[in-house]
DNA sequence: GATGTAATTCGTCGTTCTGACGAGATATCA
DNA sequence: TGATATCTCGTCAGAACGACGAATTACATC
């Protein structure tokens, strides 16, 4: 960036920096993504994910959390985001050259407004959306932001903010074998995630439904690490 | 991104995509960062990471290479480089809106050219650099890139590119102990490494400089994930 | 109620991995 | 020749993990 801005050789065409997001959320123990259809002119019919300009003004970051916003009434409080990464391919867009960064968005299951505003898809099964040609480069976009939400609950406390306040092992155990696409064994799942110190804060209440002992009640704990990590191993 | 590409409310100012890089590489046991200085106009004699203009026409990827190869003769070969994430503050470019997408550069050490060539600073150890002011937000895109390169040491075979093709196992420490700033254990780091199935493979010749036992040669096997990690407590 | 089923939670056992460290092998240097 | 330095192999105790048994405590049904 060492030339005038404007010169000729570098900046002759229209530029535009975007933000798109991988929102990902938990549904009946299944992952979901948040699709919409209201793709314009070229894209016309194709699901995509959420997204839109940064506005002149505008931080990355706070057009990211816009467009959530804008897209499902998700606060940020309650969520996690975080920046993905960014797509400059010459083509990926016939208008003119168009950047995009990437967001990655963990909620927490039941999203408070149905997703259907503006005449999306809303919220869609993750394996459903594999399958689905999306827009542009969506497809690619999904599937870095999946691998990147995997690998974050192997050595981060991640997978809580897909839980509610509180709640059980059971639960966040639930999550991992959501995003996992696995099983895990219920003992040592219960094991590594109370015995790492400070992950996990027991309410000092229970909860049960359906049969079984009930289970202990915890909130997330100031751990965000997990060290050692919990990998998954095949 | 559902607007047409040039409508006012969204795209009424000069917007301009740059790359930046974080070159890391080791020069006598120690990680140094190469730096520039041949701003122009506003931040004219801070040091900067090197970097520059996408082109129309061009990849992202591609304007960090081709920007590398300006910078320094590095081949593509023998480095490893990655998109580190990218910044966009309204802020961070008084000349108008300049996002930039930095990358991460891993080069083997005794880089071919002297990094002269631009009136820069050239290679600077890190922990200098981190003392000074640089242009722009290059601070915190260096501190971004230096975490990166710790994190990605622990679970990836990524050291090696450090290295010249062929390699002892004290120098691959050496590595280790440059990047992450801390002296480790030459018998567990030996065990450690020589035990990762397909980490290394043994060249079958001993090298010895200075005193003491001469040392196994190994190269860069397959195994580009290490698992479980190797990872670097206090 | 008695019994079966289901889920949570605690323990056990053997294996693997790690950190700390001893010690032999093999070079250079004085 | 001896001192020193470095590489390499071993040992040992503790931590962590996978597999799995079993006790606890609910619900469901007879």
């Amino acid at each position: 960036m060492h030339r005038s801005l404007w010169s000729a050789d570098s900046q002759s065409v229209a530029t535009a920096v975007g933000v798109d997001l991988v929102v990902l959320t938990l549904i009946d123990a299944r992952l979901h993504v948040l699709l919409t259809s209201r793709e314009s002119e070229l894209f016309a019919s194709l699901p995509a994910l959420p997204g839109g300009w940064v506005h002149p003004d505008e931080n990355l970051d706070d057009a990211a959390m816009r467009e959530l916003s804008e897209e499902t009434g998700l606060a940020r409080l309650r969520t996690h985001q975080e920046q993905l990464r960014s797509y400059g391919e010459v083509s990926r867009d016939s208008r003119g050259r168009v950047f995009s960064v990437a967001y990655l968005v963990l909620a927490p299951g039941a999203p408070d407004p149905a997703p259907d505003s503006a005449a999306g898809r809303g919220w869609t099964p993750v394996d459903e959306a594999l399958g689905l040609r999306l827009a542009r480069d969506h497809n690619r976009i999904l599937a870095d932001g999946l691998d990147r939400a995997r690998a974050k609950l192997e050595y981060t406390s991640l997978a809580t903010v897909f839980c509610p306040a509180e709640f059980t092992v059971a639960e966040l155990r639930g999550v991992y074998e959501a995003v996992w696409g696995r099983s895990l064994d219920p003992r040592n799942f219960h094991r590594k995630m109370t015995g790492t110190p400070g992950l996990l804060v027991e309410c000092g209440r229970l909860r049960q439904e359906g049969p079984g002992r009930p289970a202990a009640l915890y909130r997330a704990g100031r751990t965000r690490v997990l060290n050692p990590p919990f990998v998954r191993e095949p």
